[in-house]
Formats: C-alpha cells, sequence, structure tokens
RNA sequence: GCCGAAGUGGUGGAAUUGGCAGACGCGCUGGACUCAAAAUCCAGUGAGGCUCAAACCUCGUGUGGGUUCAAGUCCCACCUUCGGCACCA
C-alpha cells in the first residue's frame, strides 16, 4: 500500500473533529499556553503562516504529550484598511469580503491539520469582540486614559488617515508608501507615556525573549535623562524653556534654538521687523515632507527672530533663532545652542557666524578634535565656579543650582509618543463617544454597546471617513440629556483590537465581560508566543500596554502577557521575500496539494532553525516527502514484525541489539532536548531521521530481534507525531496502538541504554588527531594515558622525542603535547 | 552616524560547556533492480598531495593578528551582508 497523504490527512482531519481532540476545558492540570499571531484575513495563507503555525503546533503537541493541558486558539484580526481597499477594487462589501477570507482561511488551517480549538475563534470585526474593544476604550476613558486633542499628526493622503508615529516608515506610510505629510487635526490617543518607565523596565522581566527585541522597544521608548532649563526672553515677560542631556555645558551655550512651529516664536516677532522673514521661513518648513524635514542631509537652517534671551547662570545675552533641526515634538521643542560640545548646533554656529566656546576640555589634550564639536568626557574650562571639576560633577552641582534658583531641574524624557489610536476609516471599531451640544463629549453607556458599525455605507475611496456620510450613523441622541447629538464617526487603529485579543481567548464566549478575572488568572500569561519579528515594536508594546492598565485595574494578575517570545524568521524565495511583484510565491495550498500537510510542515521544520530566514527549495520539499515514504515503508513492509510483539527480554540482547537501542534512547533523548530546550525543529529532526537510517539497517541484519525493532517503530511514530500528526495517526493505528497517537505520553529515554560499554577515544599528538582508540567507558585518566601513549600510530610521532605533558579528556580526547 | 545580528563544502544547514569541522537533507557521481523509465535500494562525495589501491600527509569555518595543549566557538583590529533607529537636544 502507498502513502496516499490525501486519503490520510483527510480521514484523519475529520477524526480530530468528531472527536474534539483539540477541544480544551479550563480546569485541566498544567495550563499551558501557546499562541501564534492571530493572522489578519487577507484570504490566503502564505508561507509564512504556515510557518508560524506549524512552530506552534509542534510545541503545543509537544506540550500535550508532556502532560500539559494547552490552549492553543486561533483567530482573525479582521478589522483594517486592506478590506477597504479591496472593497473598492472588487466592488463588493468589506464585510463580505472579510469574512469570505475568514471562511477560506480556515479552512485552508484545518487542512494543515494545526490543533487549535476551533470553539475558541474570535473575530475582531464582530460585534460580539469588538463590544468589548469599545468598552476597554471606555474603561481607558474613565480612568484619564484617552483624550482628544488638536496636535499635528501624520497624515496619509492616499489612504486618507492619519498614522500612529509607528506607522510611519521613513517617512512614508507603512502601508501604501505614500510620503507622509503633517496635518493639524483633532484626534483620539491613549496615554502610553505614563507606562514609558515601566514599558522599560519592565523589560529585565522578559527573560524569555530575544535580546534584539527588547533592544528594540528600549531603544524606541528612548529614554534619556537630563535637565530642563529656563531662559528669559529680554523684553517679553516670557521664558524659553529647553531640555538638555548636558547641563555641565551651560556656560557653552551661544544662541537659543527654537523649532518654527514654537508658538513663543510667533509672540517673539510679532508686530517686529523680523516678522516677515520668520512667517516666509516657517511657510517652506511646513510646506516640506516629512522625510526630508528631518533628514540629516538637510542643511541645518534658521532666522534670528530679534530678540536675545539670558543663561540664567552666567547672565549671558543669547540670540534666539527659530531653526528647522529643531522638533517641536521631543523635549520642550527649544534647545540652547552648544556648538563647542553639539554637532549640529557646531554647524549651524558656523553657517551663522555664532559664537563657539569650549567648556568641556578633553583628558589628552590631543583628542580635541579639529572643525567639529567634541561630545565626550573632559574638564570643566570657561565656567566660572565650576571650572576643573570633571563634566559629571558640573552637571550634578550646575543642576542643583538652577533648582535653587528656580531656574531648572532634574528631567527624563522619553522618544515614545503618546498612542494615535483614531482612524478616519470606515472597517474598524467605532469609538464609543457621542458629542451634544449642551454636554459636550459624552461616553457612550456601557448598557448601549457595542456602537454597531453600520454594514449600508456607501465606499467611494475618497474624501472623509464614510461613517461621517452616514446619517443613520451620526445622528443619535444624548446619552446624558436625550437631545439629538452627533457620534464620533472615527473608528479606532486596528492594533487597539488586537491589543487584548490574547486574554479574550482564555474566555471568548463572555457576555458579560471582555473576559472574566479567573479566566484570564487560569491561563496568563501565554507561555509561548510565536510570530514576525516585524511586530517587535508595535504590536507587541501596545499588548504590553494594554495588560499593564488592565493590571493596575484590577482586571487579570499578570502585568506582562507574554512570558516567552519566538521571533521567527522570514521565508524567502531566491534570497528575497516572496512577493507577487517578485513573482517568486510559492503557494501553501499547491505544496499541501502535491505533497501533503505532513510534508509542508516538516520541511518549513527542518530547513532552518525557527529564528533564521528560510530560503524555500522545491527539492527540499521532495526530500521531506521521500523521508515521510521512508518511514511510511519501514512500518508498513514490516507491520507483521511489529504488531502484536512482546516486551524486550533485556537478558536475550546482543551486541547489535543495544546498539540499536543506543540509538533509539539516544534520539529520544535529542528530539526532547532539542524541542523544549531551544526550539531547534531542523536537528530533532535530523535526529529521527538517522534513527530511521539506522532502523532500516538493523532490519537487514538476519537476525533482527522483533521486540527491539517494534520498540524502535514505536518511538519514532511517536516522535515524529508533532511534526507530521497524519501519517502517525495512521501508522500508530496501522501497527495496533491505541486511541490517538497524539493522546500518548512522550517517551522517555532509558538511562541505561545511553550508557556504551566501550568508547572512542582520540588520541592527538600537538592537538591534530593521529588515532583512535577504543576504551571501556569510564577509563580513567592515568590508563588513557598510558593507552594513548602505547599506542602504534602515536609512537610513530613521539619516538625519540620528549613528552612535555599529556591532556586527558576522559571518554573524549587525549593530547600528546611533545617537547622542543 | 548610532545600536544589533550574521558570514562554515556545489547547496540548506550541524557542531548545545573551548575538545574528532562539515551531522542530517538537497545536488552530483557510480552501482543494483528494469526491455526502458519512474520509484526504490546500496556506495561515494571539502580542497590539494601521494598511491594500482588503501594507509597516510598538507590545507581548510569572511580577512589579519592574539590567547590556549587544543579555537567555527574566547580576545583585538578590519571587511562584507542583513535588520532596527536616525537632526530625539
Amino acid at each position: 500500500m502507498k502513502y496516499d497523504f490525501r486519503r490520510i490527512e483527510e480521514k484523519w482531519q475529520s477524526y480530530w473533529e468528531k472527536n474534539d481532540l483539540y477541544t480544551v476545558s479550563d480546569s485541566g492540570e498544567n495550563r499551558y499556553y501557546t499562541l501564534e499571531m492571530f493572522p489578519y484575513p487577507s484570504g490566503k495563507l502564505h508561507m509564512g503562516h504556515v510557518r508560524n503555525y506549524s512552530i506552534g503546533d509542534v510545541v503545543s503537541r509537544f506540550k500535550t504529550m508532556n502532560g500539559s493541558t494547552v490552549l492553543h486558539p486561533m483567530g482573525w484580526d479582521s478589522f483594517g484598511l486592506p478590506a477597504e481597499n479591496a472593497a473598492i477594487k472588487n466592488n463588493t462589501h468589506p464585510n463580505e469580503w472579510t469574512w469570505n477570507n475568514i471562511e477560506n482561511m480556515r479552512s485552508q488551517l484545518k487542512k494543515l491539520g494545526i490543533s487549535y480549538d476551533w470553539n475558541r475563534e474570535v473575530a475582531s470585526c464582530h460585534p460580539d469582540y469588538y463590544k468589548w474593544t469599545q468598552w476597554l476604550f471606555l474603561l481607558f476613558y474613565k480612568n484619564n486614559l484617552a483624550y482628544k486633542k488638536r496636535s499635528q499628526v501624520n497624515w496619509c493622503p492616499s489612504c486618507a488617515t492619519v498614522l500612529a508615529n509607528e506607522q510611519v516608515v521613513s517617512g512614508e506610510c507603512e502601508r501604501c508608501g505614500s510620503t507622509v505629510t503633517k496635518k493639524e487635526l483633532e484626534q483620539w490617543f491613549f496615554r502610553i507615556t505614563d507606562y514609558a518607565q515601566r514599558l522599560l523596565d519592565d523589560l529585565e522581566k522578559l527573560g524569555g525573549w530575544p535580546e534584539k527585541v527588547k533592544l528594540m522597544q528600549k531603544n524606541w521608548i528612548g529614554r534619556s535623562e537630563g535637565a530642563s532649563v529656563d531662559f528669559a526672553i529680554e523684553g517679553l515677560g516670557e521664558e524659553i524653556r529647553v531640555f538638555t542631556t548636558r547641563p555641565d555645558t551651560l556656560f557653552g551655550a551661544t544662541f537659543m534654538a527654537l523649532a518654527p512651529e514654537h508658538p513663543l516664536c510667533r509672540q517673539i516677532v510679532s508686530g517686529t521687523a523680523y516678522e516677515k522673514d520668520f512667517t516666509q521661513f516657517l511657510e517652506r518648513i511646513k510646506r516640506m515632507s516629512e522625510i526630508e524635514r528631518t533628514s540629516t542631509e538637510l542643511e541645518k537652517e534658521g532666522v534670528f527672530l530679534g530678540k536675545y534671551a539670558v543663561n540664567p547662570i552666567s547672565g549671558r545675552k543669547l540670540p534666539i533663532y527659530a531653526a528647522n533641526y529643531i522638533l517641536l515634538e521631543y523635549g520642550s521643542g527649544a534647545i540652547m545652542g552648544v556648538p563647542a560640545h553639539d554637532q549640529r548646533d557646531y554647524e549651524f554656529a558656523v553657517k551663522y557666524k555664532l559664537d563657539i566656546v569650549e567648556v568641556v576640555r578633553p583628558e589628552a589634550e590631543e583628542a580635541a578634535p579639529e572643525g567639529q564639536a567634541y561630545e565626550g568626557p573632559g574638564t570643566m574650562v570657561n565656567s566660572g565656579k565650576y571650572d576643573g571639576m570633571y563634566y559629571t560633577e558640573a552637571m550634578d552641582s550646575i543642576v542643583e543650582d538652577l533648582e535653587r534658583k528656580g531656574k531648572g531641574k532634574k528631567e527624563i524624557k522619553y522618544r515614545l509618543r503618546d498612542w494615535l489610536i483614531s482612524r478616519q476609516r470606515y472597517w474598524g471599531a467605532p469609538i464609543p463617544i457621542v458629542y451634544c451640544p449642551d454636554c459636550g463629549e459624552v461616553p457612550v453607556p456601557e448598557k448601549d454597546l457595542p456602537v454597531i458599525l453600520p454594514i449600508d455605507i456607501e465606499l467611494t475611496g475618497t474624501g472623509a471617513s464614510p461613517l461621517a456620510r452616514s446619517e443613520k450613523f451620526v445622528n443619535t441622541t444624548c446619552p446624558g440629556c436625550g437631545k439629538p447629538a452627533k457620534r464620533e464617526t472615527d473608528t479606532m487603529d486596528t492594533f487597539v483590537c488586537s491589543s487584548w485579543y490574547f486574554l479574550r481567548f482564555t474566555d471568548p464566549k463572555n457576555t458579560e465581560a471582555p473576559f472574566a478575572k479567573e479566566k484570564a488568572d487560569a491561563w496568563m500569561p501565554v507561555d509561548q508566543y510565536i510570530g514576525g519579528v516585524e511586530h517587535a515594536i508595535l504590536h507587541l508594546m501596545y499588548a504590553r500596554f494594554f495588560t499593564k492598565v488592565l493590571y493596575d485595574l484590577g482586571l487579570c494578575s499578570c502585568d506582562e502577557p507574554f512570558e516567552n517570545l519566538l521571533t521567527q524568521g522570514m521565508v524567502l524565495k531566491d534570497g528575497a521575500k516572496m512577493s507577487k511583484s517578485k513573482g517568486n510565491v510559492v503557494s501553501p495550498e499547491d505544496i499541501i496539494e502535491r505533497y501533503g500537510a505532513d510534508t509542508a510542515r516538516l520541511f518549513i521544520l527542518f530547513a532552518a532553525p525557527p529564528e533564521k530566514d528560510l530560503e524555500w527549495s522545491d527539492q527540499g520539499v521532495e526530500g521531506c516527502y521521500r523521508f515521510l515514504g521512508r518511514i511510511w515503508r519501514l512500518v508498513e513492509e514490516n507491520v507483521n514484525s511489529i504488531k502484536g510483539v512482546g516486551g524486550m527480554d533485556r537478558a536475550s540482547l546482543n551486541a547489535e541489539d543495544r546498539e540499536m537501542l543506543y540509538v533509539i534512547n539516544r534520539t529520544v533523548k535529542k528530539v526532547t532536548e532539542d524541542i523544549q530546550g531551544r526550539f531547534n525543529f531542523n536537528t530533532a529532526i535530523s535526529a529521527i531521521m538517522e534513527m530511521v537510517n539506522a532502523l532500516y539497517q538493523y532490519r537487514e541484519r538476519e537476525a533482527f530481534n522483533p521486540a527491539v525493532f517494534s520498540e524502535g517503530v514505536n518511538k519514532l511514530v511517536v516522535l515524529m507525531a508533532p511534526f507530521a500528526p497524519h501519517i502517525t495517526e495512521e501508522l500508530w493505528e496501522m501497527t495496533g496502538g491505541e486511541g490517538s497517537v497524539h493522546r500518548q505520553k512522550w517517551p522517555v529515554f532509558d538511562e541505561e541504554f545511553l550508557v556504551k560499554d566501550m568508547t572512542t577515544v582520540v588520541v592527538q599528538v600537538n592537538g591534530k588527531v593521529r588515532s583512535r582508540i577504543q576504551v571501556p567507558s569510564g577509563t580513567d585518566e592515568e590508563e588513557l594515558k598510558g593507552l594513548a601513549l602505547e599506542d602504534e600510530r602515536v609512537k610513530a610521532y613521539t619516538d625519540g622525542r620528549s613528552i612535555r605533558k599529556v591532556i586527558v579528556v576522559p571518554d573524549k580526547l587525549v593530547n600528546v603535547v611533545l617537547g622542543g
């Protein structure tokens, strides 16, 4: 009988479904939560999905077989722009398009044979889900963590929506690549900056996260320690507040620079001869795109505003400029210019012929650079009473003096900004707020949730949000006074929906709350989270933020959502990411059709360790298919010598039987360690391949022991089960196994067979391998040394030469070091 | 510019704590089976030298140095590729 993967895979998939094999109960022992990042339902699985879910499935099945009760759910991150774009393009409705895609992808996932508990499926675009996304918004709102403000925001002209900072990639829209511009709008924000320090500190708790991801988050949060300093403006009752990380260089400040959009600029020039120049400058800056504006290449430029500020300690008068390299959003949008010790200020000072005053002198005279700023450590000069202090000492001292005068204080700034969550798009969770002419901004009462996203709308793809044009949606009554009012028409960023889905999976059908605390506490945190590294900042930071807020408000008992994180590499073809435009896409459907899901999974796990990029190889797939065929034949052709064979009689085992048992047990050990300790599925699979080769050889022997062979085949089928779940079910049944192979206990190795009687010890002379000797295991150092020196091959080298020393590593190696 | 990761045969990759470099797979070569092919099975396969053959010898993990009895692995300098951040004061 041939290996008929189609028949086998269909048979067992329906068996699993009929027998609820993967339905998990909340009350199980040793709870373990495996989670793969839920997909956007684009319509078709790609190889990245296959890789992600195959990894998660091995972990889940392995944990289950090791006695854990495993929660392994799947759902859909199903709000978002592509649905709208596709709907306009194909003249369908986002709702219809999305649900069709979900249908398709679910059936593809089932064909892959992943062990999901489908009873827990959620979709973020379903009212039963987004009701609670809205509920959480209101929770944030009530706790002053959601607020609306007018601000300069990133605007994508093509998507006609605002973007979060995190969604702007080098000045371009993450989604469509259009140049992002700035726009001043009223927008909703989440106060993630309140959590900046905790998000940073708690990275240390995440021992199971890759260092790389933690570092990326750390850089993104961007904590800088420094001081704020207030400079009085001469002839104007105002002060300029600056932020600096180098308060020690206060005496080196020779000018002030403000962001052109800084409100003080207008105030300073208002009604003066400088107003015209400034206005022209500001207009020019505003016309520039985000990329141009923030490019390091851009020449530093500014205009003098006609007034001076006063250094609060030295009393020096500093001309005030508006400068293009100062960002309104960072710090206080203003700086003190210290040309001698900041490269940017230096360039600006050279251009406008401003003074350059050295205040920090490097230890070694020659270390002071020519024609650029010195940003390193040193001793204070030209700084009055601070002269001679080491710069760190001067920092403390100057800040103390500023504090005493009420002109400054220690301060910590973060690069992280508040999270802009409103979008002027249709296909998202409506923000549950009503605007009443009398009561103002009113949250929708909990009992009125969800605010249903209307399905009967018109999508044109241009202009304002489609919701804004839906009279039926917009016009409502005020929950407070009952008079006519208007709904908020912005929807939430889809990252809001995906910031809590892992909690919903613990209690997916709850109609009273987003999730019950006991249920969340029973499963959370996620023991193993798996997904692409592209979410290292956005999703993972937002999910951490949400979890911390929910923890603070008593909704759950964990304050970090993901205990262990595995970031998988990309699937490449010909060295490049698979993409339609490159025409190098390999479709999972085709591979499953030709070789079966087991082969597809096996290849993708075998070709590379999970965190590295994986090069797709059609021939590699063939190889894995051949390997499954080899296992199939090994079992099928010998089924009679496997079935009904009694237990092993240990007393009657010969050396060859023991060698076979050594391989079997070594394989069990290695596969176990490779899966649980390091997720190195590639080496686990290669160890199984070696065992299969050994079993074939053992079977060829005339006097093979059926009990030993049967033992080997039995272990083989169980070890392969997490990788190739269908074929192993069939083989398990064929060899007379009871129940599902996936309900079997994970094998344990027998220490007895791992101890070999004889060991090969390598003998080196001066570090080069010259011989090998067979010795009883555990031979002591002295004896090994003697045996090595007596060896004929070794003697040929040592003859007539003095032996300086002999290094002995028992059971492994002897190195004879010759003198002279 | 700053931060980080990686570089091993023809190829994907092994080598887990400094201890036999190249496991396993792919490809290739030869053989068996076959009328033939496919499939399958068996053997070989880092480079070079020596040899009828085997044994054996030399070189070899991006480059150059170093530490060590012993280095793909540790240290220093550099090159290349990839990823993240980027006028963040």
